[in-house]
DNA sequence: AGCGTTTAAGTTAACGCTAAAGTAACTTAA
DNA sequence: TTAAGTTACTTTAGCGTTAACTTAAACGCT
């Protein structure tokens, strides 16, 4: 129990009296060394309970099989939808993930993505913090071999590949199913329009409704947050004004939310009253009972395509041409 | 550019005509070295864009200032909020977190921390998964010499530190508030009991009941999960049966949200006709402004607590102790 | 028997960095 | 005046692995 804590491959190589080499290889199931040996050095790591160094590792083969992941937050059920996604690729593709999280501030996304150079990941995932500008970062770690995918919240004018939503056409089906269904007095509760999700959207609005010639009524739209509080403070505000539409298109399913609790709260009923429709952004609807129809994002896709693309640039550095992969939502009735 | 793309010290010191080792104390602030040179050597390696290989250096210095973190999922406000803080706190120490989710699965579990032994990190924070059983992969982080704390989820018979919540405790003091209230008829939405939370909280309730001598109703407690959709369907089910209590304490906030909804959706006003009590895990209480009440736990102080006590056992790792500690919640009123 | 091939190892030289132990040129103190 | 610091470096020796090469024996074939 005195003796060094950690078992190394040395350790096992002297009680097998064999060369550290070989102990490596056999480890690795390298076709160099018999089944026989593989057996009884396995056999041995095992019961020394060796655990392998990742650090000489990836200091001696030159790559770590792991690839750094940074996100702006954990909240929303949208970042962790696609982390699980992620998780599940790499973790298919052998890949282990470095998860960080800027939680909006450039400063500690500068931070993690340094660290994660400095680990000498293989590669890098990339979700933006809403106030990054800088793109320095960026360069440098282009300039280190090592190859970066964006997704969702990308940067314009950026040499990196990256996998998008269309926000604006996800808008733009959601608002045309409602113009299907026959309404003409629609609604929208938008997200801030400083944030490109919210502005995508808001034009996707815009365009199906000058498309169908439908009236936009500046009392309807409602610039809000993406959150709950916002969609039952805006239902309050147009239900306060007196004249209500047929239907609210919500930026996402948390305004949606509020909305449906301040519409049971004054006795109106959704969808019978008035309906609703959002775009859903990875959660399970729970509407689904109450024939709710959402427009729904491709999470899971996303994420696996993010991890597909990054791989594929890894194995194959010297000839990367950035892919631009922008995914269309579903709608769910 | 087609030279070696990463910059070394060897790169940095062949430049500046002195050894790779003044380089490395210039860079880490060594007092060896002269301001005068360790600017110059600042300077360059900015230049070049010099970044550390933390691979070879933790290889060689034998730490890696590190610490690895596993929780069992991202959904739900609790882990996030704790995630946060956490982060926050290993941030000011200056060292990294490697976050992993096990998705309540104990074989991810067990290969994170494999993975985490591999990094060789210092030292492990752990929130078990559900169904973890085997604690086999603990005894040999033990064995390997790093720390580790459980915090949360935590299990019985392992010999190492804890940082906990007393979900008893809360519990009663939620139903004790309640009485002091007033209310004498109370219902409780508890979570599963096979969960150690559910458990523990249903205990605080009947101990306080118990003790006030008020009569339990098995029909106003009901089983169910932590999430919205059973508090709503729970209220569904004691709207139907007809006898209504004064007030329902839930074991989550996403319970108490369900039961509002479901509240609101049949006419029944909250907090006026039925008041509403829960514990509350993190989240901002959006009920704020209805006046009810919760019982908060100290979220951001465990997550600081737990990163306290590993980084203290990782300083004086020959002479812990395992420390046991336990938060009691607020009433937030 | 002699030759190429295969199998199953072993040897060597890194990977990029740091801790520890020098070293040489200057101080300082009694 | 000289031993004992101090300052600002350099040298040496790894950390635990792996890639690339070398070696030795055994095998099959003509």
């Amino acid at each position: 129990m005195q003796k060094s804590l950690q078992v190394t491959l040395s350790d096992i190589a002297k009680k097998l009296n064999v060369s550290i080499v070989t102990v490596s290889k056999a480890l690795r199931n390298h076709p160099d060394i018999s089944s026989n040996t593989k057996e009884r050095v396995k056999q041995l790591a095992q019961e020394l309970g060796y655990t392998p160094n990742y650090m000489a590792r990836s200091l001696a083969a030159k790559r770590s099989n792991t690839i750094g992941l940074v996100v702006p937050k954990l909240s929303n059920y949208f970042y962790p939808a696609v982390i699980k996604s992620i998780y599940d690729t790499t973790y298919k593709n052998k890949y282990n993930v470095l998860l960080t999280v800027s939680y909006e501030d450039p400063e500690r996304e500068i931070h993690h993505l340094e660290t994660l150079m400095s680990m000498r990941v293989d590669g890098i995932l990339v979700s933006l913090s809403q106030k990054t500008t800088e793109t320095f970062i960026f360069n440098k770690i282009k300039k280190m071999g090592i190859p970066i995918v964006f997704f969702d919240r990308t940067m314009d004018g950026l040499d990196f590949s990256s996998i998008k939503v269309d926000d604006h056409n996800a808008a733009y089906i959601a608002v045309e199913h409602a113009i299907k269904k026959g309404y003409k007095k629609i609604a929208h509760f938008a997200g801030y329009s400083t944030v490109n999700i919210g502005r995508h959207r808001f034009d996707g609005f815009i365009e199906a409704m000058n498309k169908y010639n439908l009236p936009i009524y500046q009392d309807w739209i409602i610039e809000c947050g993406f959150s709950q509080e916002y969609g039952y403070e805006a239902f309050m505000k147009i239900y306060k004004n007196g004249k209500l539409p047929e239907i609210i298109f919500t930026v996402g399913f948390s305004v949606a939310l509020g909305v449906y609790t301040a519409a049971t709260e004054v006795g109106i009923k959704i969808p019978e009253d008035i309906d609703l429709i959002f775009i859903g952004d990875g959660q399970v609807n729970p509407f689904a009972s109450r024939s709710l129809s959402c427009v729904s994002l491709p999470v899971k896709e996303m994420g696996a395509k993010a991890v597909e693309v990054l791989i594929n640039e890894i194995n194959n550095y010297q000839s990367i041409s950035p892919k631009h992969i922008i995914f269309r939502a579903d709608l769910k009735i």
